[in-house]
DNA sequence: GCTGCAGTTATCATATAATGATACCAAGCA
DNA sequence: TGCTTGGTATCATTATATGATAACTGCAGC
């Protein structure tokens, strides 16, 4: 109806549920019927029986009194589930405990995901931000260590285009917005294997990424460090940290190729 | 239609498309359209309308070559979204990653779920079993220490139904099945306030936890430990992680009060 | 205590959109 | 080549989602 294309082999109604499920995020926690509505633009009927669908489904919780509906642990199933189709995440859980059990700090699994990245897996060692304690988080892709570690190892006409046409956003006051900037820096990390940044995220980090390569080498994902500027400076990470790292994310690599 | 009942507020075809998510597990890691449609019951032609919707919103990732099904980046996201909608786990994680430090071994969150206790946030120390370092998997409360941790902060006719009812699973070869002996390991947790557990999940493994506290002190979740019995006995978990465990949980009750 | 408002729940006639049967195609195998 | 298995496409039929509207509930202001 409104959706402009739609043949036979597509089910509106359940591209409405996921609409639905899609509404919930990290600023909308808990929503009512009429918020939904707005966020979705559906029909407030239409919400009303897809909530209902989905909470005597057990995919969203209901509040008794509020009436406002939230994301149930039938989410973190589905996570569950993901995390047994995807070989990815269990070649690397072993190297990355131990990789985080030897250098004492914040290891992060993160994959490329269309132009951002995901992080599958995270094994935070300090207090940081909720956000960065948690799997499932997307960031754009050239904003990231990660990312840039990944795009270092596609090939030059690719590699471009994403430079070009990939978005950015600005975290911090020092995120870098510079396409130019961001050329340059994947350019080094094609020389050298890994990739640094600073501030990107969050003011006060540093992160080290350095990319886990699958069949034919590219890069599919990425080991990332994540590291406080209080207590560590360029020159100790990369004596005491990047060694480790790229033995884990070398170490990863092979277990993939088929 | 097969659906024994369903009023104007349950929109079926939704329910249908949920039915095709939750087809993936540990053993089905990915599918195939007959497969899928063998698993749900569902129509051929239905599961083909349904996974193709799925897969052009970005819920099924496709090979283009088998054909075949898989879960898609965006569970994880799901899982994300979850997160921020249950505050426990923003209260908890600060603490337990303290805690993982302090003690140097694996460190869970656990919530109960209806019958089941879902781990909502993993913090693996030691190589492992895989299933051990994801979050979101389930397993029947009564099997676990975290679920008798929760279970002996319930009133006593729920505690006692639930002991009754619940559903077990054995695990290992020594997995405890018999009911009454449950009941004797809850009664303790009453007396001691914490659960203790050897060999229910995988042979070689104890597990301690120690339950977190709503308003009215009732349980909603449990901090648990998850040890090897190659290099601790219980005297020395008693001593060295106990105090910890009890004082990260305890640190955690308090935030949840409104 | 009444009145009005905002939001949720329930009902129902209508036609849209899901349905499932069937036909078509491609790949693998004997 | 012919057969089987599984994926893809088409289409008439009507079951099923739709959205307008009405009934209900709780709450705030006066």
């Amino acid at each position: 109806m409104a959706e402009p294309k739609q043949n036979t082999l597509f089910v509106s109604t359940l591209a409405k549920g996921l609409q639905i499920l899609r509404a919930f995020d990290e600023t909308h926690t808990e929503l009512s019927l009429t918020e939904l509505a707005k966020i979705t633009a559906l029909e407030k009927s239409a919400v009303q029986r897809l909530a209902n669908t989905l909470h005597l489904e057990g995919m969203l919780d209901k509040d008794p009194t509020t009436r406002r509906y939230r994301p149930s642990h039938a989410w973190l199933e589905l996570a569950y589930s993901y995390y047994w189709s995807n070989p990815l995440v269990a070649h690397a859980m072993p190297k990355l405990i131990d990789l985080s059990q030897r250098i004492g700090e914040t290891v992060n699994l993160a994959e490329l995901s269309g132009s951002r990245v995901i992080y599958s897996a995270r094994l935070p060692c300090t207090r940081t931000i909720f956000a960065a304690s948690i799997p499932g988080r997307t960031v754009p892709a050239l904003n990231t260590s990660s990312g840039q570690a990944i795009l270092a190892t596609l090939p030059r006409h690719e590699r471009e285009a994403a430079i070009r046409d990939w978005p950015l956003h600005e975290y911090t006051s020092r995120t870098t917005l510079d396409r130019a900037e961001i050329a340059d820096q994947i350019e080094q990390v094609i020389q050298t294997g890994y990739a640094i940044t600073q501030n990107q995220m969050i003011l006060g980090e540093i992160a080290v990424a350095c990319a886990i390569r699958g069949p034919s080498s590219i890069g599919v994902a990425a080991v990332q460090c994540s590291i406080s500027t209080h207590h560590w400076d360029e020159a100790r990470i990369k004596s005491e940290i990047l060694p480790w790292l790229l033995d884990a994310a070398n170490a990863i690599s092979p277990t993939l190729r088929p």
